[in-house]
RNA sequence: CGGGGCGUAGCGUAGUGGCUAGCGCGCCUGCUUUGGGAGCAGGAGACCGCGGGUUCGAGUCCCGCCGCCCCGACCA
């Protein structure tokens, strides 16, 4: 069956949508593939769908090439495997709950951790079910404190997560690297310029993480990379901290005088002005800086915490917040520092005064401080003296103040070298497509998932989460390949391969076309036919926003016995002879390079 | 949750407290047109986000609420 525009479900728009600022959102909604629904929930049309279901197909394909199986959970679900692990707390707002007639607690799926879990501990008792490998293609829902750019960040969404289940590290790590080729092999067909990047796990637990980024401006993530190949989430940066520095020879610290310094830069100025180096001038580097946050932790308990960073640089609140989950951090309120005397906001600092303020567990305040990696042992610092217009100068770390530890939070800059020496990071932004973690025991420890091993002890299994976001790709893969004047489809996930555009008004043109697209889709080639009686100009316009790879256009020239291809992406145009134009369309849909060669494959008789 | 912008027909929008809420696109009917978003004529389509209030009179002013978009917070 071709599909034929004068019947397709769509409707193109002339102008942008007001609410739609991304690319993706703009075309897909412009070019009739979607439509909001609520905020951040979208049904999908024809030609949406289409490209959604093909999706999920290449992704199908590969996970069952891994041996993964596939299953389907519900998306509606009880309570308690939520309760727990903890998650029903956890999730907080982001979980949408529901009640049933009888007041029992519903939820709708964010993930589906618990469900997998209880599933296999269900079904699995011994060793030799494992190792074992599912998989699912679900709608998830979380309650998005912000959704945004159309399909990009929803609060529905289709996801495909999967779940490794094994009895030891070197099965898990086997389950992970079979996942990782195979979301190579996923995004390598869809197209995509991305990263492997190292991640955080984040809510999730486990330990090692990668993300694979779409590598998009419109993207949330940012990341960093090395010459060297160096790669992760801004989040899970290493600092690459100094070696430490022996203070033996260094000067003892002393407190002086710095009247209305209560920022770096006042401070900095003021130190060149009455305290000058010979050797250089005092920069924002040389000053430690101590931000304090107030940390919620999920039980409900709040502490102060102090972050040290060197004075030329912010601290990322995105890489705190990574760095402290699932505990919350917020900055420092005035009636926070009211009910904390000791801490003198604009001279904070780890020296001890004589009434006991400064920071860490040691001190009278007892307010936790951690520092930047490169607040190394024997660094020499100026810093607050914890008195108003007082600062510390040559404090040093490992001698004169000892913190509770390191903290990555520090702001990550283009041109800071890479932990690992290969060479200066530069900064880049990513939409997130897939994730795979290494979760470890925590699900199967909370709910119990044990197996008998060979020695018939019980052992608790240790998984693997794995997700690519399918509706997110829709959204990535545009945002990828879009131009001025519509989508623009790799050929893989294209709703159609060919577009037909009936430009003559004669009726010998429409039935040789519709006669064309008979045989494309009888080569089992998919086929959209502009029959309709509108202008060339519009059909012309509609088939570049809609975005099918090949549009033919069959019109006056036809009596010639010729008709036009039209590469979409290039802009490429070819005259073709009739006689010739299903040979050369085979060959373009199936990439084959001696294009224009007739009958490559023989149409079936009408 | 904080800051900013904004809710008028399917879409994009105009609208000094005052007549029947206007325009473009799209849609319907007829005729003409057909290689780059056609022309003419006629038509359908709006509880002006919702609820209060001020006023002789409210799309317009005031109060409250709801919703949308952007930035931030938040987010496998």
């Amino acid at each position: 069956m071709i599909t034929r525009m004068s019947e397709l479900f769509v409707r193109t728009l002339r102008e942008d949508p007001a609410d739609a600022e991304v690319p993706s959102h703009r075309w897909l909604v412009r070019a009739g593939y979607i439509r909001r629904a609520a905020p951040g929930i979208y049904s999908w049309l024809p030609l949406g769908y289409r490209v959604l279901r093909k999706i999920e197909q290449i992704v199908r394909q590969e996970m069952d090439a891994i041996g993964a199986q596939e299953v389907h959970f519900p998306a509606l679900l009880p309570r308690e495997p939520y309760e727990a692990t903890g998650r029903w707390t956890e999730y907080g707002p982001n979980i949408f709950r529901l009640k049933d007639r009888k007041d029992g607690d519903y939820l709708l799926g964010p993930t589906h951790e618990e469900m997998f879990t209880l599933l296999v501990k269900d079904l699995c008792s011994s060793y030799k079910d494992l190792p074992l490998n599912l998989y699912q293609i679900q709608t998830k829902y979380r309650d998005e404190a912000r959704p945004r750019a159309g399909i990009l960040r929803g609060r529905e969404f289709v996801m495909k997560d999967s779940y490794s289940f094994d009895i030891d590290d070197a099965g898990l790590q086997k389950a992970y690297d079979l996942h990782r080729s195979a979301y190579v092999r996923i995004f390598d067909r869809l197209g995509f310029d991305y990263a492997i990047v190292q991640a955080m796990s984040g809510a999730m637990g486990g330990s090692a993480s990668e993300e694979f980024l779409a590598i998009a401006e419109n993207g949330e993530d940012t990341f960093v990379r090395s010459p060297g190949g160096y790669a992760a989430n801004v989040e899970a940066v290493h600092t690459a901290a100094p070696e430490p520095i022996p203070f033996e020879d260094a000067p003892a610290a002393h407190v002086e005088d710095t009247p209305d310094t209560p920022t770096i830069e006042t401070l900095v100025a003021l130190a060149n002005d009455r305290f000058p180096r010979e050797d250089r001038p005092w920069t924002g580097a040389d000053t430690l800086k101590n931000v304090v946050f107030m940390v919620t932790e999920p039980d409900g308990t709040r502490a102060p915490l102090a972050v040290g960073v060197p004075g030329d640089r912010e601290v990322d609140l995105k890489r705190l917040a990574a760095q402290l989950e699932p505990a919350e951090a917020e900055v420092f309120t005035e009636e926070d520092f009211a009910a904390n005397p000791g801490l003198v906001k604009g001279y904070i600092g780890p020296a001890r005064t004589p009434g006991g303020a400064g920071l860490g567990e040691e001190s009278a305040s007892t307010v936790r401080f951690l520092v930047d990696p490169r607040v190394v042992s024997g660094s020499r610092w100026l810093t607050g003296a914890n008195e108003p217009g007082r600062h510390v100068f040559d404090l040093v770390a490992g001698r004169d103040f000892t913190p509770d530890g390191t903290i990555e939070a520090a702001e990550v800059r283009a041109g800071d070298p890479a932990p690992d020496g290969s060479g200066p990071l530069e900064l880049a932004r990513g939409i997130e497509m897939g994730h795979i973690f290494q979760l470890g025991r925590k699900y199967a420890e909370a709910l119990g998932l044990k197996v008998l091993d060979q020695n018939g002890k019980l052992v608790t299994v240790t998984m693997g989460s794995y997700g690519v976001g399918v509706s997110r790709a829709v959204a990535a893969v545009v945002e990828g390949t879009c131009d001025e004047k519509g989508l623009c489809w790799p050929r893989e996930v294209a709703p159609f391969d060919v577009h037909v555009v009936v430009a003559g008004k004669d009726a010998a043109a429409l039935e040789w076309a519709a006669d064309l697209g008979r045989k494309l889709d009888e080569a089992g080639i998919a086929v959209v036919l502009d029959d309709r009686k509108a202008s060339p100009g519009v059909k012309f316009a509609d088939a570049e926003i809609m975005g099918m790879p090949t549009i033919v256009v069959v019109g006056r020239s036809l009596a010639d016995g010729l008709i036009e291809v039209r590469d979409r992406a290039s802009g490429e145009r070819t005259e073709v002879a009739v006689d010739d134009a299903l040979g050369h369309l085979l060959a373009v849909v199936h990439g084959m390079p001696d294009l224009g060669e007739p009958d490559l494959v023989e149409p079936v008789a009408e």
